[in-house]
DNA sequence: GAGGGCCATGAGGAAATCGTGAGGATCGGC
DNA sequence: GCCGATCCTCACGATTTCCTCATGGCCCTC
């Protein structure tokens, strides 16, 4: 489980790291709103966890950049408690809102209720096609013919997730590119076909003639089970 | 939206109806914790906020028994402020802990926030109408006949979904030009027609005299469903 | 019944898009 | 620093998609 955690100050920042990973979470930081943004795109945590009161770029600006692409759950951290902040922020796109100053437990708990909502939702999500049985929560390929686990690597598995998450939708290259490479990425799809190709290698019983991972020229891919 | 209330002070149950109420909520009330169960199961509410210090039958309890079968966003309300009481009900399964007092903006807000995620479930765009069903947001077409998948093409999509959305409605050639091929087309018909005999050829079961796509001469074309 | 719009049809070439192979850049573990 | 895994760049056929062009039918007008 990987959590961002953006904090302007850097003794909040050291100290919600050590908390965090002393629970077993990988920990990202960003010092500014800017680098929360950067550090989201490029890491793809599980949780933001956001101070409100950073300069520049703020926490509600934060959120609405994070919303743009992501449904990342995000727990802002303020020193304000007028109802007034916590109404915008929430309504802004944060899940939860928590008041300074604030005891450890509580924070993890909350992370912990925020995260879990997530994980039902990746239970089901999953599906055996062709030769192979692919289960997005345990991250595991096991091609059923001779049981053997199949290896893909990160970015394979986010463009695999997207695209399982929608099964026979059609999932235009916009939103493949946005959510593997984050929202500023190259307007080129030469990598996304480069991943498409290592993904049919992997799991299509014949990667001249996909079945499952099909093309739809000049909008996108679609995942087809079954 | 619809929202159980559970909570054993009759003042409080009164004055969280008027407030939900009068922000456009269905409301369902529970006095006690076996109530509160019996209502969710009865009413299958899209939201529960819960009073944690009800007798018998605890909040806790409660969590724990909605928990059995049922994902509802928790949001639970308590006078008590101790860590070891936010932790034991977050994790229990509660997804957010307001402390009395609170003001109403706040707990609206953070109701949005639980209710806002599980609103993305996608709804089916779409119609069917001779031998296919055609859902637009999915980008499916399928022949009802023999459950075969029908290809179209990026263009071929764009026209459809124009005439689709305006159904039974006459669409000029004008409209139908800007929304396909973008505001500065050439002001000639000529790939107009050529894709709506495409279009006929996939859809209609006889694209020689077509029943839903129609031609209106000097006009324009009209999409009839049915 | 001749002529002119307007539309349907068929075929074929241009252009955009895609799949593929090889190879360099980058990152993290040792 | 080395090495392997991973990520990305580039160039070139192959395929799909898009559009042009030419022909013929229908209907209304004159």
């Amino acid at each position: 489980m990987k959590v961002l955690i953006a904090d302007d100050d850097p003794q909040i920042l050291r100290a919600l790291s050590i908390t965090f990973t002393a629970s077993d979470y990988d920990v990202v930081t960003a010092g500014d709103g800017g680098a929360a943004l950067r550090r989201a795109a490029e890491h793809h945590p599980d949780i933001v966890v956001l101070d409100l009161g950073m300069p520049h770029l703020g926490g509600i600006d934060v959120i609405h950049g994070l919303r743009g692409w992501s449904t990342v759950p995000i727990l802002v951290i303020s020193g304000r408690m007028d109802s007034i902040d916590k109404v915008q922020a929430l309504d802004a796109g944060a899940d939860d809102y928590v008041t300074k100053p604030f005891l450890t437990d509580e924070l993890l708990a909350r992370v912990r209720a925020l995260t879990r909502r997530r994980l039902p939702v990746r239970e089901e999500a999953g599906a055996a096609f062709g030769d192979v049985r692919v289960d997005l929560v345990a991250r595991s390929v096991v091609r059923t013919t001779d049981g053997a686990d199949i290896h893909l690597t990160r970015t394979e598995w986010r463009l695999l997730e997207t695209l399982m998450l929608n099964p026979g939708r059609l999932v235009p290259q916009e939103i493949l590119l946005t959510e593997v490479w984050g929202p500023q990425h190259v307007n080129d799809s030469g990598y996304l076909r480069l991943y498409i190709r290592q993904l049919r290698k992997k799991l299509e019983r014949d990667p001249g003639s996909p079945r499952h991972l099909l093309t739809e020229a000049g909008m996108g891919y679609r995942f087809v089970p079954g």
